[in-house]
DNA sequence: CAAAAATATTTTAAACTTAAAATATTTAAG
DNA sequence: CTTAAATATTTTAAGTTTAAAATATTTTTG
């Protein structure tokens, strides 16, 4: 239902920070959900799926640095992450050759199985949550954020 | 509800996803640089602007448990950024007469005041990171998260 | 070559986050 | 009234997150 909000073009930052508000509130509760079903179905989390993802998108692996600034996380953040998927044998250090200070990541063969069957019930998930969005919507919807990105990488 | 083929199924599950990781991808950049600015500029954060919100809404005061429903956190979250935030003369908390289990937290006369000041940059920064999208697009925006938001509150 | 700068990563400290367990208190049931 | 259940909150343990400092190595520069 529509308001009986004025009209008010003076009002527009209100209106940008309440679409904002919706934003967050929607995207916590998916992801919130999401994380739930990681724990309860795999007894992982979306963080170490976020790491894994970028992994299996590097066949011969990343380095630290590439890991962190692929997902946007500090250093320190991926040494955690990727500490304790090594414990859990899913992904594996190699040192490369000719630079002592660096490490290749890659996923194990088991990490890479891992994997697989996570992102499929991760994109089920999705598509369930999502699921009433009609295409076009969703169409709208992407060139909108498309917007919103030039707008962010020209201003931030 | 989904009465397609599997093909078209599959495609339209990929498509959600796309969409989906461009939501967490830019929400994250802007939340990202929010977070920045509440640093550089207030030395707080956004957890605790969040608190600081809630509470502006509710002059009475909030209990706890009331707190974290609202912020959709655990009560373990809520007692640590009240903690701080009480220890900065920012917020209080008051017994509840009748009721020796609970906290009517509220913000103090000075969290007041600084809270008014977080929210007016705060809105500002906000409109000026969503500045180029049309108020077109920012009302399909919402729509569409609308609709999304029914699909969780019926699924979860 | 030697010192300085740049790069790659880890460590540290503080805050945030969750789920689960623990504590305290109130309400409901028998 | 007494016990059991429900409610309100805090504590705990493990993981995530950040920024900044520390360590190690490589590259650049004088």
């Amino acid at each position: 239902m529509n308001s009986i909000l004025p009209e008010s073009f003076s009002e527009t930052s209100k209106d940008q920070l309440r679409v904002w508000l919706k934003i967050l509130k929607i995207t916590g509760r998916i992801k919130a959900e999401i994380r739930r079903r990681f724990r309860d179905e795999f007894q992982t989390t979306l963080p170490r799926f976020d790491v894994m993802a970028a992994l299996y998108r590097y066949p011969n692996g990343l380095k630290m640095s590439e890991i962190s600034s692929q997902l946007r996380v500090s250093n320190g953040n991926a040494t955690g992450i990727v500490d304790r998927l090594s414990l859990d044998g899913l992904v594996l250090r190699v040192a490369v050759v000719g630079d002592r200070r660096a490490n290749l990541v890659s996923l194990t063969k088991v990490g890479q199985e891992v994997f697989q069957k996570l992102a499929q019930r991760h994109e089920e998930w999705i598509s369930q949550l999502l699921g009433d969005v009609a295409q076009d919507d969703l169409q709208t919807l992407s060139t909108v954020l498309d917007t919103v990105n030039e707008r962010i990488r020209n201003d931030i």
